[in-house]
DNA sequence: ACCCAGGCTGGTT
DNA sequence: AACCAGCCTGGG
């Protein structure tokens, strides 16, 4: 694995990660990977995102590549929670030529140019697998809907644990109290195997069609242990990682290979969905071999993946 | 009204 | 082994 350290600012407020490669924070959040993030408007000349991860509420920033800043973060909750989740030790720069130097593509090669912003994000396995899940025969928005929802059935109200005075979505400066909070969910804690598996008629307001009984067995197999996510994490074998996942009802090679690239950081893992087929069929002669493209293929993945998405007029 | 969305299951050939 | 209808639901 590349390595490389960041030069970190810390301020009163906020630390700052610079020196991070060519991260954007946007396209890093947006690409599909993940499903918790909201854009948050302000008048600055930054973008800015909340984020949940592992419980805790984030504020990031960006106002250029290559560096994110933290608000209200504490040292710990930025070394422990933010680094590794966007993987800030992981060089993406020299991952990217790695992949560029295993083809001939010309396309492959604008692709990777084209999507250096993005970086594959290390997200907790469990949210990882229940989020894959609800993707499947779905679009982003209401796969964010969806998680939105079920988070407000059984999350924490981490905007209020963490004793913001205000809302971050709200222009009038409420407070984030439960009641005030109730219709929103995007600072709510992700709902635990063990809350769905003991509940599991909660996620029906929520909508999840027929993926409901897959949702249930996840639960179900992850609190009795007969799916592993601790141990699948420390195997780290790829092969491992999806033989295992597949186990479960309602997962399979699409949605087992997004679990081990985003959940597990299986950077080899090579999701094939219907977009990844548009473009193996235009640009690369109907077949295209993982393998070929080393051990950073998942990376290569998402970098065709945003490509031809951003070429054929993107999606939801 | 109809069709599709970042798949999978279960049944049929 | 390959094929494929049907699936919950919301939005165009």
């Amino acid at each position: 694995m590349f390595e490389k350290k960041n030069e970190i600012r810390r301020g009163e407020a906020a630390i700052v990660a610079a020196g991070i490669g060519d991260i954007d924070l946007k396209d890093t959040l947006e690409c599909g990977q993940a499903f918790r993030y909201e854009q948050v408007r302000n008048e600055n000349n930054y973008v800015e995102y909340l984020t949940v991860v592992r419980g805790n509420l984030l504020r990031i920033g960006q106002e250029r590549r290559g560096e994110l800043i933290f608000f209200g973060i504490s040292d710990e909750v930025f070394e422990k929670i933010a680094v590794p989740y966007f993987a800030l030790k992981t060089d993406f720069t020299a991952i990217r030529s790695d992949v560029i130097s295993r083809t001939d593509s010309a396309w492959l090669k604008e692709a990777a140019e084209s999507a250096k912003g993005i970086s594959i994000l290390c997200q907790e396995p469990w949210e990882t697998l229940f989020s894959f899940i609800i993707s499947q025969n779905n679009n982003i928005p209401r796969i964010r809907k969806i998680v939105r929802s079920m988070a407000l059935e059984y999350g924490e109200n981490l905007a209020k644990k963490q004793g913001l005075t205000h809302c971050p979505l709200s222009k009038t400066g409420d407070a984030p109290s439960d009641d005030a909070c109730k219709n929103c969910g995007v600072c709510y804690s992700f709902p635990s195997a063990e809350a769905v598996a003991a509940e599991p008629e909660k996620m029906l307001p929520s909508k999840p069609g027929f993926r409901y009984k897959y949702l249930v067995d996840a639960a179900k197999r992850v609190v009795s242990g007969e799916t592993n996510l601790a141990e699948i994490a420390e195997a780290a074998s790829y092969e491992y990682t999806l033989t295992e996942l597949k186990k479960i009802l309602g997962v399979g090679d699409k949605v087992a290979s997004c679990v081990a690239l985003f959940g597990f950081a299986n950077l080899e893992a090579f999701p094939i969905d219907v977009w990844m087929k548009r473009a193996i069929d235009a640009y690369f002669g109907g077949k295209l071999d993982p393998a070929s493209l080393g051990k950073y293929a998942g990376v290569a993945q998402q970098y065709i993946f945003h490509y031809i998405r951003n070429l054929e007029g993107n999606a939801n």
